[in-house]
DNA sequence: AAATAAATTTAGACAAACCTAAAAATATTT
DNA sequence: AAATATTTTTAGGTTTGTCTAAATTTATTT
């Protein structure tokens, strides 16, 4: 039985991990759904992974990753983010772009490339939508977020996360200058309409709504 | 019928570009062994290559790239070769070590990808083994290469390729600091032994043998 | 407790990419 | 010109991953 996993088997358990992770009933149909396919083409793989020991199955039972399976979904989840990191802080690709293409390039095998690729991009810990990276060891960093909103006023706090991800919101983002990762401080807290003026760092201090202030999270030391 | 081509459409396209290169004779056998597959493969491969209007091919007559294919070739070869030169000059990966890598990544599809890849290098013209790499439009640059013994004394040559490029060699290569792409300037030829003195940037002079330089090609304007 | 609905699995097929073994075409010796 | 050898193609299978349609199991109504 092959070791190496197809890129169709790696889809599979990524998808099922990000199941799991939001809700426990993942269910053949909630897969097929995920990964753009039918219930039978599911019920095949599922038997698949059972056979490589990648997952706990029963039929009409249910589903649900085991130790390993868990630890080869968090290996590709690595990859994943990693490359939308290099996507977004070398190249230059808007986030809201790079998802597709990093769906690719997770599948790419080479351990030594990803062990390269994670020390020349400075071992981050947060991809470009604020999702947290795996270590080598599938450990995933602990990010102590807060909202915005939390954060005490002149404190440096580095954008982790927005809640909101529509095309509305990113380019309202984008105008502002604000990317996961910028260095940001709340000058001053308006109790009228809740706004903040805040400052990131090499940018003029501006104005930001309730709206907009709500959806973006913050972590600092 | 399917306009984007799989990873194996790709890299029979790819082989024949190669062998046709090498040889005028490119017959199934020859590619069978490229490929590391057998006979009766080809074969079917080839009839598909040919519905798919990428060469020309009679059976039992013998088979080329026509136009639409050797472009597909070229662009093929254009991301693998910049993948190859990220791999070398971005994460540090010694050159005999990208092969294999860049063999996966140039099957990424996006357009996009590569046009900012490029930007990124820097629109590079060679890679790491010294080969030209096309521009967007398939073209090749034409790259006037001479051996380092041509290079008149004290004129800046750019190392562009290296013709031995055994375990040995590249010892001896990373040992001095020379590389594809690095600027070298001949201060002193010695007629005894017809070793070379050189200076590359940023490192002190130093003398290589006849059999190390006679290997190293540059090229300048 | 039936009846009905929903979820899941099986049965059977298909395309892609590969294989082995045999047949057919072409090339080379004798 | 035959005989032999080589090359190439076909015939028929396998594996992977997909599909539709039908059967089975489980869940929900009535
Ligand atoms: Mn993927
Ligand atoms: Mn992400
Ligand atoms: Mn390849
Ligand atoms: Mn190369």
């Amino acid at each position: 039985m092959n070791l190496k996993l197809s890129t169709s088997e790696e889809n599979y358990i990524k998808s099922i991990y990000h199941l799991q992770s939001v809700s426990d009933i993942v269910n053949t149909n909630s897969l097929a759904k995920e990964l753009n396919t039918k219930a039978a083409s599911v019920t095949d793989m599922l038997k698949k992974l059972k056979l490589k020991k990648l997952i706990q199955y029963e039929r009409y039972y249910g589903f649900k990753l085991n130790d390993k399976g868990t630890q080869t979904a968090l290996s590709i989840i690595r990859r994943h983010r990693l490359w939308e990191y290099f996507l977004v802080s070398k190249l230059g690709f808007d986030w809201d772009k790079v998802h597709i293409i990093a769906e690719e390039l997770e599948h790419v095998s080479s351990m030594e490339l990803i062990k390269k690729l994670d020390t020349y991009l400075g071992n981050p810990k947060i991809d470009p939508h604020g999702d947290p990276i795996p270590d080598v060891n599938g450990r995933l960093p602990v990010i102590k977020q807060i909202n915005l909103f939390k954060l005490p006023l002149k404190k440096t706090g580095i954008v982790s996360s927005v809640s909101n991800q529509s095309p509305q919101m990113l380019e309202m983002l984008k105008h502002y200058g604000i990317r996961i990762g910028s260095q940001i401080k709340i000058n001053k807290a308006f109790d009228f309409d809740r706004s903040l003026e805040i400052k990131l760092s090499k940018q003029p201090a501006c104005i930001i709504s309730e709206q907009v202030a709500k959806n973006i999270f913050v972590y600092h030391d």
